[in-house]
RNA sequence: GGUGAGGUGGCUGAGUGGUCGAAAGCAGCGCUUUGCUAAAGCGCCGUACCCCAAAAGGGUACCGAGGGUUCGAAUCCCUCCCUCACCGCCA
Protein backbone atom coordinates (compact mmCIF):
# COMPACT_ATOMS: atom_id res chain seq x y z
CA UNK A 1 0.00 0.00 0.00
CA UNK A 2 1.43 3.22 -0.89
CA UNK A 3 1.12 6.30 1.68
CA UNK A 4 -1.45 8.76 0.50
CA UNK A 5 0.58 11.40 2.14
CA UNK A 6 3.43 10.68 -0.64
CA UNK A 7 0.75 10.42 -3.41
CA UNK A 8 -0.94 13.86 -1.80
CA UNK A 9 2.01 15.49 -2.26
CA UNK A 10 3.49 14.07 -4.87
CA UNK A 11 1.00 13.20 -7.34
CA UNK A 12 3.22 13.36 -10.32
CA UNK A 13 6.02 12.43 -9.22
CA UNK A 14 3.64 8.79 -8.05
CA UNK A 15 1.97 9.23 -11.27
CA UNK A 16 5.23 8.92 -13.56
CA UNK A 17 6.96 5.95 -11.84
CA UNK A 18 3.25 3.81 -11.88
CA UNK A 19 3.63 4.60 -15.38
CA UNK A 20 6.63 2.61 -16.13
CA UNK A 21 4.67 -0.10 -15.03
CA UNK A 22 1.81 0.75 -18.03
CA UNK A 23 -1.37 -0.06 -17.93
CA UNK A 24 -3.55 3.01 -16.29
CA UNK A 25 -2.56 3.01 -12.75
CA UNK A 26 -2.42 6.72 -13.24
CA UNK A 27 -5.90 7.06 -13.36
CA UNK A 28 -6.40 5.44 -9.81
CA UNK A 29 -4.02 8.05 -8.01
CA UNK A 30 -6.34 10.93 -9.68
CA UNK A 31 -9.58 9.07 -8.02
CA UNK A 32 -7.65 8.40 -4.27
CA UNK A 33 -6.78 12.35 -4.73
CA UNK A 34 -10.35 12.61 -5.34
CA UNK A 35 -11.97 10.69 -2.37
CA UNK A 36 -9.17 11.67 0.11
CA UNK A 37 -9.65 15.39 -0.18
CA UNK A 38 -13.60 14.43 0.48
CA UNK A 39 -12.82 11.99 3.08
CA UNK A 40 -10.95 14.97 4.54
CA UNK A 41 -13.55 17.08 4.50
CA UNK A 42 -16.17 14.46 5.85
CA UNK A 43 -13.99 13.78 9.07
CA UNK A 44 -13.10 17.72 9.93
CA UNK A 45 -17.09 17.95 10.15
CA UNK A 46 -17.61 15.07 12.09
CA UNK A 47 -14.87 16.00 14.36
CA UNK A 48 -16.50 19.52 15.01
CA UNK A 49 -19.81 17.43 15.57
CA UNK A 50 -18.28 15.15 17.94
CA UNK A 51 -16.50 18.43 19.70
CA UNK A 52 -20.20 20.50 19.90
CA UNK A 53 -21.67 17.30 21.60
CA UNK A 54 -18.92 16.33 23.96
CA UNK A 55 -18.53 19.80 25.20
CA UNK A 56 -22.00 20.05 25.40
CA UNK A 57 -22.80 17.00 27.00
CA UNK A 58 -20.02 17.84 29.56
CA UNK A 59 -22.34 20.91 30.46
CA UNK A 60 -25.37 18.45 31.12
CA UNK A 61 -23.56 16.25 33.67
CA UNK A 62 -22.21 19.79 35.31
CA UNK A 63 -25.74 21.28 35.39
CA UNK A 64 -27.28 18.64 36.75
CA UNK A 65 -24.28 17.66 39.75
CA UNK A 66 -25.95 21.61 40.61
CA UNK A 67 -29.43 20.10 40.25
CA UNK A 68 -30.13 22.46 37.37
CA UNK A 69 -32.67 22.21 34.45
CA UNK A 70 -30.73 20.89 31.27
CA UNK A 71 -33.65 19.78 29.07
CA UNK A 72 -32.91 22.84 26.46
CA UNK A 73 -29.29 21.51 26.30
CA UNK A 74 -30.38 17.80 25.52
CA UNK A 75 -32.60 18.79 23.12
CA UNK A 76 -29.68 20.59 21.54
CA UNK A 77 -27.26 17.60 21.35
CA UNK A 78 -30.11 15.27 20.30
CA UNK A 79 -29.85 17.26 17.23
CA UNK A 80 -26.39 17.05 16.49
CA UNK A 81 -26.47 13.71 16.90
CA UNK A 82 -28.79 12.82 14.08
CA UNK A 83 -26.01 15.32 12.00
CA UNK A 84 -23.19 12.65 12.93
CA UNK A 85 -24.58 9.99 12.25
CA UNK A 86 -24.76 10.73 8.54
CA UNK A 87 -21.75 12.19 8.75
CA UNK A 88 -20.03 8.81 10.49
CA UNK A 89 -21.97 6.89 7.58
CA UNK A 90 -20.39 8.74 4.59
CA UNK A 91 -17.32 9.21 6.74
CA UNK A 92 -16.83 5.21 6.31
CA UNK A 93 -18.01 5.11 3.68
CA UNK A 94 -14.89 7.39 2.01
CA UNK A 95 -12.27 5.70 4.14
CA UNK A 96 -13.69 2.36 2.94
CA UNK A 97 -13.45 3.32 -1.07
CA UNK A 98 -9.80 4.82 -0.46
CA UNK A 99 -8.74 1.76 1.16
CA UNK A 100 -10.16 -0.24 -1.01
CA UNK A 101 -8.41 1.98 -4.21
CA UNK A 102 -4.54 2.33 -2.25
CA UNK A 103 -4.98 -1.74 -1.97
CA UNK A 104 -5.35 -1.41 -5.84
CA UNK A 105 -3.20 0.43 -6.34
CA UNK A 106 0.64 -1.23 -7.33
CA UNK A 107 3.97 -0.67 -5.67
CA UNK A 108 6.24 2.12 -7.43
CA UNK A 109 9.01 0.23 -9.21
CA UNK A 110 12.37 1.51 -8.04
CA UNK A 111 14.13 4.11 -9.39
CA UNK A 112 16.79 1.96 -10.64
CA UNK A 113 14.79 -1.04 -11.59
CA UNK A 114 15.54 -0.99 -15.74
CA UNK A 115 12.65 0.02 -17.38
CA UNK A 116 10.61 -1.73 -20.22
CA UNK A 117 7.48 -3.74 -21.19
CA UNK A 118 7.41 -6.82 -20.43
CA UNK A 119 9.68 -9.99 -19.43
CA UNK A 120 11.48 -9.66 -23.48
CA UNK A 121 12.77 -6.48 -21.47
CA UNK A 122 14.77 -7.90 -18.71
CA UNK A 123 18.22 -7.49 -18.43
CA UNK A 124 20.83 -10.38 -17.38
CA UNK A 125 22.27 -9.26 -14.18
CA UNK A 126 25.33 -11.98 -14.03
CA UNK A 127 25.57 -16.01 -14.85
CA UNK A 128 27.06 -18.77 -13.09
CA UNK A 129 28.52 -21.73 -14.12
CA UNK A 130 28.05 -23.53 -17.33
CA UNK A 131 25.52 -25.09 -19.74
CA UNK A 132 26.68 -29.12 -19.29
CA UNK A 133 27.60 -30.90 -22.39
CA UNK A 134 25.55 -34.16 -23.60
CA UNK A 135 26.78 -36.58 -26.13
CA UNK A 136 23.30 -37.08 -27.37
CA UNK A 137 20.24 -35.24 -26.65
CA UNK A 138 19.25 -34.85 -23.06
CA UNK A 139 16.27 -36.33 -21.56
CA UNK A 140 13.74 -33.96 -20.14
CA UNK A 141 12.53 -34.93 -16.39
CA UNK A 142 9.60 -36.13 -17.65
CA UNK A 143 11.15 -39.00 -19.56
CA UNK A 144 13.55 -39.34 -16.66
CA UNK A 145 10.86 -39.33 -14.45
CA UNK A 146 9.38 -42.05 -16.06
CA UNK A 147 12.33 -43.94 -16.54
CA UNK A 148 13.12 -44.00 -12.82
CA UNK A 149 9.71 -43.91 -11.79
CA UNK A 150 10.71 -40.53 -9.88
CA UNK A 151 7.17 -39.25 -9.95
CA UNK A 152 3.65 -40.33 -10.70
CA UNK A 153 1.24 -37.81 -13.09
CA UNK A 154 -1.56 -39.88 -13.82
CA UNK A 155 -1.83 -41.52 -10.39
CA UNK A 156 -2.22 -37.72 -8.89
CA UNK A 157 -4.53 -36.37 -11.53
CA UNK A 158 -7.02 -39.51 -10.26
CA UNK A 159 -6.86 -38.06 -6.13
CA UNK A 160 -6.72 -34.52 -7.66
CA UNK A 161 -7.17 -33.37 -10.85
CA UNK A 162 -4.53 -31.92 -13.38
CA UNK A 163 -1.85 -30.10 -12.45
CA UNK A 164 -1.34 -32.43 -9.11
CA UNK A 165 2.30 -34.45 -8.28
CA UNK A 166 2.85 -37.54 -6.59
CA UNK A 167 6.76 -37.94 -6.27
CA UNK A 168 7.51 -41.68 -5.22
CA UNK A 169 10.52 -43.31 -4.24
CA UNK A 170 13.64 -42.04 -4.81
CA UNK A 171 11.74 -38.88 -6.42
CA UNK A 172 9.96 -37.94 -2.80
CA UNK A 173 13.52 -38.89 -1.59
CA UNK A 174 15.32 -36.77 -3.27
CA UNK A 175 12.72 -33.74 -2.67
CA UNK A 176 12.81 -34.28 0.69
CA UNK A 177 16.47 -34.44 0.48
CA UNK A 178 16.24 -31.25 -1.51
CA UNK A 179 14.29 -29.26 1.38
CA UNK A 180 15.99 -30.73 4.19
CA UNK A 181 19.62 -29.37 2.54
CA UNK A 182 18.40 -26.15 1.85
CA UNK A 183 17.11 -25.74 5.49
CA UNK A 184 20.16 -26.59 7.06
CA UNK A 185 22.48 -24.47 4.11
CA UNK A 186 20.32 -21.08 5.34
CA UNK A 187 19.96 -21.74 9.04
CA UNK A 188 23.72 -23.20 9.41
CA UNK A 189 25.73 -21.10 6.78
CA UNK A 190 23.66 -17.95 6.33
CA UNK A 191 21.81 -17.00 9.82
CA UNK A 192 18.36 -17.65 9.55
CA UNK A 193 16.32 -18.81 11.87
CA UNK A 194 13.88 -21.44 10.51
CA UNK A 195 10.20 -21.42 11.09
CA UNK A 196 7.34 -24.29 10.34
CA UNK A 197 4.44 -21.45 9.66
CA UNK A 198 0.52 -22.80 9.59
CA UNK A 199 0.16 -23.52 5.92
CA UNK A 200 -3.57 -21.75 6.30
CA UNK A 201 -4.43 -18.41 6.83
CA UNK A 202 -6.49 -15.68 7.72
CA UNK A 203 -7.44 -13.25 4.93
CA UNK A 204 -5.85 -10.08 6.45
CA UNK A 205 -2.65 -12.28 6.17
CA UNK A 206 -3.05 -12.46 2.25
CA UNK A 207 -3.84 -9.08 2.61
CA UNK A 208 -1.03 -7.82 3.79
CA UNK A 209 1.61 -9.52 1.80
CA UNK A 210 -0.53 -8.18 -1.11
CA UNK A 211 -1.89 -11.06 -2.63
CA UNK A 212 -5.37 -10.01 -1.64
CA UNK A 213 -7.90 -7.96 -2.88
CA UNK A 214 -5.92 -8.32 -6.67
CA UNK A 215 -5.16 -11.83 -6.41
CA UNK A 216 -8.01 -13.64 -4.96
CA UNK A 217 -9.12 -15.92 -8.14
CA UNK A 218 -5.50 -17.18 -7.84
CA UNK A 219 -5.62 -18.61 -4.42
CA UNK A 220 -7.27 -21.62 -2.64
CA UNK A 221 -9.82 -20.01 -0.09
CA UNK A 222 -11.95 -21.79 2.55
CA UNK A 223 -14.77 -21.06 5.45
CA UNK A 224 -16.28 -18.62 3.05
CA UNK A 225 -13.15 -16.22 1.95
CA UNK A 226 -11.65 -16.37 5.59
CA UNK A 227 -9.19 -18.59 5.42
CA UNK A 228 -6.75 -19.50 2.76
CA UNK A 229 -4.00 -22.49 1.69
CA UNK A 230 -0.82 -20.24 1.57
CA UNK A 231 0.57 -19.95 -2.03
CA UNK A 232 3.79 -19.29 -0.64
CA UNK A 233 5.33 -19.78 3.37
CA UNK A 234 6.11 -15.87 2.33
CA UNK A 235 2.47 -15.20 3.67
CA UNK A 236 2.25 -16.60 7.13
CA UNK A 237 6.43 -15.96 7.54
CA UNK A 238 6.24 -12.00 7.14
CA UNK A 239 2.58 -12.01 8.63
CA UNK A 240 4.47 -13.28 11.74
CA UNK A 241 5.47 -9.84 13.38
CA UNK A 242 2.03 -8.06 11.63
CA UNK A 243 0.79 -5.18 14.32
CA UNK A 244 4.01 -5.31 15.64
CA UNK A 245 7.15 -2.32 17.06
CA UNK A 246 10.08 -4.05 16.43
CA UNK A 247 13.25 -3.21 18.83
CA UNK A 248 15.93 -1.27 15.71
CA UNK A 249 18.07 -3.81 17.72
CA UNK A 250 16.25 -6.95 16.32
CA UNK A 251 16.99 -5.87 12.79
CA UNK A 252 17.34 -7.04 10.25
CA UNK A 253 15.20 -10.47 11.37
CA UNK A 254 15.92 -13.11 8.70
CA UNK A 255 13.67 -16.09 8.73
CA UNK A 256 14.06 -19.07 6.26
CA UNK A 257 10.45 -21.66 6.08
CA UNK A 258 9.93 -24.41 4.16
CA UNK A 259 5.83 -24.95 2.93
CA UNK A 260 4.05 -26.40 0.22
CA UNK A 261 2.49 -23.74 -1.99
CA UNK A 262 -1.28 -23.74 -3.51
CA UNK A 263 -1.99 -21.91 -6.27
CA UNK A 264 -4.88 -21.85 -8.63
CA UNK A 265 -2.96 -21.05 -11.78
CA UNK A 266 -5.85 -19.21 -13.00
CA UNK A 267 -4.95 -18.75 -16.57
CA UNK A 268 -1.99 -20.46 -17.13
CA UNK A 269 -2.80 -22.82 -18.95
CA UNK A 270 -0.17 -23.98 -21.23
CA UNK A 271 2.19 -22.20 -20.13
CA UNK A 272 5.37 -24.37 -18.77
CA UNK A 273 2.88 -26.92 -17.77
CA UNK A 274 4.80 -29.88 -18.85
CA UNK A 275 5.20 -32.63 -15.98
CA UNK A 276 6.43 -30.47 -12.73
CA UNK A 277 6.94 -27.37 -14.05
CA UNK A 278 3.88 -25.87 -13.00
CA UNK A 279 1.48 -27.59 -10.49
CA UNK A 280 -0.86 -26.16 -7.92
CA UNK A 281 0.52 -27.39 -4.94
CA UNK A 282 4.58 -28.03 -4.74
CA UNK A 283 7.23 -27.42 -1.94
CA UNK A 284 8.96 -24.37 -1.39
CA UNK A 285 11.65 -23.17 0.96
CA UNK A 286 11.58 -19.66 1.28
CA UNK A 287 13.54 -16.66 2.64
CA UNK A 288 12.23 -13.86 4.22
CA UNK A 289 13.81 -10.67 5.77
CA UNK A 290 12.10 -7.73 7.63
CA UNK A 291 14.66 -4.83 7.81
CA UNK A 292 15.09 -1.45 8.51
CA UNK A 293 14.74 1.56 5.29
CA UNK A 294 18.18 2.24 5.57
CA UNK A 295 19.76 -1.41 5.02
CA UNK A 296 17.15 -3.40 2.46
CA UNK A 297 18.70 -3.13 -0.55
CA UNK A 298 22.24 -4.06 1.02
CA UNK A 299 20.21 -6.90 2.40
CA UNK A 300 18.03 -7.29 -0.69
CA UNK A 301 21.69 -8.37 -2.61
CA UNK A 302 22.91 -10.06 0.32
CA UNK A 303 19.39 -12.47 0.14
CA UNK A 304 19.70 -13.08 -3.54
CA UNK A 305 23.44 -14.18 -3.14
CA UNK A 306 21.88 -16.65 -0.53
CA UNK A 307 19.33 -17.95 -3.39
CA UNK A 308 22.39 -18.40 -5.48
CA UNK A 309 24.23 -20.43 -2.92
CA UNK A 310 21.89 -23.35 -3.25
CA UNK A 311 21.87 -23.55 -6.99
CA UNK A 312 26.03 -22.99 -7.37
CA UNK A 313 25.96 -25.27 -4.41
CA UNK A 314 24.67 -28.15 -6.23
CA UNK A 315 26.95 -27.27 -9.81
CA UNK A 316 23.77 -26.02 -11.50
CA UNK A 317 24.56 -23.48 -14.29
CA UNK A 318 22.09 -20.21 -13.98
CA UNK A 319 21.53 -17.09 -13.91
CA UNK A 320 20.35 -14.06 -12.69
CA UNK A 321 17.64 -11.41 -14.21
CA UNK A 322 16.42 -8.32 -12.91
CA UNK A 323 12.52 -7.49 -14.22
CA UNK A 324 12.12 -4.34 -15.48
CA UNK A 325 9.41 -1.91 -14.40
CA UNK A 326 6.96 -3.74 -16.98
CA UNK A 327 7.24 -7.47 -15.12
CA UNK A 328 7.61 -6.63 -11.95
CA UNK A 329 5.38 -8.18 -9.13
CA UNK A 330 2.30 -5.88 -7.83
CA UNK A 331 3.89 -5.34 -4.53
CA UNK A 332 7.60 -5.35 -5.38
CA UNK A 333 9.65 -2.63 -6.18
CA UNK A 334 13.25 -4.64 -7.56
CA UNK A 335 13.08 -7.90 -7.68
CA UNK A 336 15.98 -10.38 -9.27
CA UNK A 337 15.07 -13.57 -10.45
CA UNK A 338 17.20 -16.54 -10.42
CA UNK A 339 17.20 -19.24 -13.57
CA UNK A 340 18.25 -22.28 -13.77
CA UNK A 341 19.72 -23.89 -16.92
CA UNK A 342 17.10 -26.73 -18.04
CA UNK A 343 19.05 -29.14 -20.53
CA UNK A 344 15.57 -30.89 -21.17
CA UNK A 345 13.57 -27.75 -22.27
CA UNK A 346 16.60 -25.90 -23.38
CA UNK A 347 15.76 -23.11 -22.07
CA UNK A 348 16.12 -21.05 -19.10
CA UNK A 349 13.52 -22.32 -15.62
CA UNK A 350 12.64 -19.56 -12.92
CA UNK A 351 13.35 -20.63 -9.47
CA UNK A 352 13.59 -18.10 -7.48
CA UNK A 353 12.29 -14.52 -7.12
CA UNK A 354 14.11 -12.18 -5.24
CA UNK A 355 11.85 -9.00 -4.29
CA UNK A 356 12.25 -6.03 -1.81
CA UNK A 357 8.60 -4.82 -1.20
CA UNK A 358 10.05 -1.64 0.43
CA UNK A 359 7.45 -0.67 2.76
CA UNK A 360 4.43 -1.79 0.87
CA UNK A 361 3.84 -4.89 2.79
CA UNK A 362 4.76 -3.14 5.96
CA UNK A 363 1.92 -0.36 5.51
CA UNK A 364 -0.37 -3.30 4.94
CA UNK A 365 0.69 -5.30 8.16
CA UNK A 366 1.47 -2.01 9.94
CA UNK A 367 4.59 -3.78 10.77
CA UNK A 368 7.03 -1.33 12.65
CA UNK A 369 10.53 -0.49 14.58
CA UNK A 370 11.61 2.21 16.90
CA UNK A 371 14.26 3.72 15.18
CA UNK A 372 17.17 5.33 16.84
CA UNK A 373 15.48 8.92 17.90
CA UNK A 374 12.31 6.63 18.99
CA UNK A 375 10.04 7.43 15.87
CA UNK A 376 7.96 4.56 14.88
CA UNK A 377 8.88 4.09 11.26
CA UNK A 378 7.52 1.31 8.85
CA UNK A 379 10.03 -1.62 7.99
CA UNK A 380 11.13 -3.32 4.54
CA UNK A 381 10.38 -6.52 3.89
CA UNK A 382 12.09 -8.81 1.40
CA UNK A 383 11.66 -12.42 0.31
CA UNK A 384 12.83 -14.69 -2.08
CA UNK A 385 12.24 -18.25 -2.28
CA UNK A 386 15.23 -20.34 -1.41
CA UNK A 387 13.91 -22.05 -4.99
CA UNK A 388 11.00 -23.74 -6.15
CA UNK A 389 11.02 -27.83 -5.71
CA UNK A 390 10.11 -29.03 -8.66
CA UNK A 391 11.29 -26.58 -10.71
CA UNK A 392 14.80 -27.31 -9.28
CA UNK A 393 14.00 -30.81 -9.05
CA UNK A 394 13.77 -30.97 -12.91
CA UNK A 395 16.92 -28.94 -13.53
CA UNK A 396 18.64 -31.06 -11.33
CA UNK A 397 17.84 -34.48 -12.76
CA UNK A 398 18.78 -33.34 -16.33
CA UNK A 399 21.09 -31.92 -15.68
CA UNK A 400 23.40 -34.78 -13.64
CA UNK A 401 21.85 -37.72 -15.92
CA UNK A 402 24.13 -39.92 -16.96
CA UNK A 403 24.98 -41.82 -20.49
CA UNK A 404 23.70 -45.13 -18.83
CA UNK A 405 20.42 -43.47 -18.20
CA UNK A 406 21.25 -42.86 -14.26
CA UNK A 407 21.40 -39.80 -12.47
CA UNK A 408 24.46 -38.62 -10.24
CA UNK A 409 23.46 -36.86 -6.79
CA UNK A 410 25.49 -34.09 -6.68
CA UNK A 411 28.39 -34.25 -4.23
CA UNK A 412 27.06 -32.19 -1.31
CA UNK A 413 23.66 -33.50 -1.14
CA UNK A 414 24.90 -37.16 -1.13
CA UNK A 415 25.03 -37.04 2.67
CA UNK A 416 21.22 -35.85 2.73
CA UNK A 417 20.35 -38.32 0.42
CA UNK A 418 22.35 -41.33 1.48
CA UNK A 419 23.44 -42.48 -1.70
CA UNK A 420 25.60 -41.05 -4.88
CA UNK A 421 22.89 -41.52 -7.77
CA UNK A 422 19.43 -42.94 -8.72
CA UNK A 423 19.59 -46.01 -11.07
C1' G B 1 -17.19 -29.09 21.79
C1' G B 2 -18.64 -27.85 27.32
C1' U B 3 -18.03 -24.90 31.86
C1' G B 4 -15.68 -21.01 34.50
C1' A B 5 -12.36 -16.63 34.81
C1' G B 6 -10.40 -12.74 32.20
C1' G B 7 -8.64 -9.05 28.10
C1' U B 8 -7.20 -1.17 30.61
C1' G B 9 -1.14 2.92 28.40
C1' G B 10 6.29 -0.25 27.87
C1' C B 11 5.03 -3.35 32.45
C1' U B 12 2.09 -3.99 37.19
C1' G B 13 -2.64 -2.41 38.34
C1' A B 14 -7.13 1.04 40.02
C1' G B 15 -11.45 2.50 37.91
C1' U B 16 -19.45 -0.14 37.31
C1' G B 17 -22.85 6.07 33.55
C1' G B 18 -20.55 12.59 33.32
C1' U B 19 -15.12 16.95 35.13
C1' C B 20 -11.61 9.66 32.68
C1' G B 21 -6.94 9.57 27.70
C1' A B 22 -7.85 7.19 32.06
C1' A B 23 -5.35 6.88 39.67
C1' A B 24 -1.04 4.77 41.66
C1' G B 25 3.55 2.17 41.30
C1' C B 26 7.68 0.48 38.21
C1' A B 27 10.66 1.37 33.93
C1' G B 28 12.26 5.72 30.73
C1' C B 29 13.61 11.20 29.73
C1' G B 30 14.87 16.20 31.69
C1' C B 31 15.96 19.56 35.69
C1' U B 32 17.31 20.75 40.86
C1' U B 33 19.91 19.54 45.24
C1' U B 34 23.27 16.61 47.88
C1' G B 35 27.33 14.20 46.26
C1' C B 36 31.76 8.35 45.79
C1' U B 37 29.15 4.38 42.11
C1' A B 38 23.19 6.15 44.95
C1' A B 39 19.07 8.93 47.15
C1' A B 40 15.37 12.82 47.38
C1' G B 41 12.22 16.58 45.07
C1' C B 42 9.92 18.60 40.66
C1' G B 43 8.44 18.23 35.63
C1' C B 44 7.86 15.27 31.20
C1' C B 45 6.57 10.53 29.62
C1' G B 46 0.86 6.51 24.19
C1' U B 47 -0.74 5.97 19.09
C1' A B 48 -3.35 7.36 14.73
C1' C B 49 -5.83 10.94 12.17
C1' C B 50 -7.90 16.01 11.05
C1' C B 51 -7.43 21.60 10.91
C1' C B 52 -3.31 25.18 10.12
C1' A B 53 1.49 27.39 4.38
C1' A B 54 4.64 25.84 8.49
C1' A B 55 6.02 26.13 13.59
C1' A B 56 3.21 27.07 17.75
C1' G B 57 -1.45 25.64 18.69
C1' G B 58 -6.30 23.45 18.41
C1' G B 59 -9.46 19.18 17.65
C1' U B 60 -11.26 13.96 17.07
C1' A B 61 -10.75 8.81 17.84
C1' C B 62 -8.69 4.73 20.52
C1' C B 63 -9.48 0.96 27.66
C1' G B 64 -9.48 -6.91 22.74
C1' A B 65 -12.91 -6.13 17.88
C1' G B 66 -17.69 -4.81 16.03
C1' G B 67 -22.68 -3.30 16.99
C1' G B 68 -26.54 -1.35 20.52
C1' U B 69 -28.80 1.66 24.71
C1' U B 70 -28.01 6.96 26.35
C1' C B 71 -27.84 13.94 25.96
C1' G B 72 -23.23 11.33 27.54
C1' A B 73 -20.06 4.52 27.77
C1' A B 74 -13.54 1.92 29.89
C1' U B 75 -18.12 1.42 32.90
C1' C B 76 -24.76 -1.18 30.88
C1' C B 77 -26.60 -4.83 26.72
C1' C B 78 -25.58 -8.10 22.27
C1' U B 79 -22.21 -10.64 18.86
C1' C B 80 -17.39 -12.09 17.76
C1' C B 81 -12.01 -12.81 18.63
C1' C B 82 -8.22 -14.07 21.91
C1' U B 83 -5.86 -15.76 26.66
C1' C B 84 -5.95 -18.88 31.06
C1' A B 85 -8.03 -23.09 33.99
C1' C B 86 -10.76 -27.54 34.24
C1' C B 87 -13.81 -31.29 31.56
C1' G B 88 -14.87 -34.05 26.95
C1' C B 89 -12.77 -35.78 22.30
C1' C B 90 -8.44 -36.73 19.53
C1' A B 91 -3.21 -37.13 15.94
Amino acid sequence: MLDIRLIREQPDFVKSRLATRGGDDAQKVDEVLAVDAERRKLETALQQCNADRKRLSKEIGAARARGGDSSEIEERVRKIGDETAELVRQTAEAEERQRDLLLNIPNLPHAEAPLGKSAADNPVVRTWGEKPNFAGAPLDHVALGAKLKLFDAERATKLSGSGFICFTGAGARLERTLIQFMLDLHTREHGYLEVSPPFLVRRDCMIGTTQLPKFEEDMYGLENGEMFLAPTAEVPVTNLHREEILAAAELPKKFVAYSPCFRREAGSAGRETRGILRVHQFDKVELVKITAPENSHAEHDALTADAERVLQSLGLHYRVIELCTGDIGFGSAKTYDLEVWSPGQNNYLEVSSCSNFIDFQARRMNLRFKDAEGKNRFCHTLNGSGTALPRLFAALIEANQQPDGSIRIPEKLQPYFGGAEIR
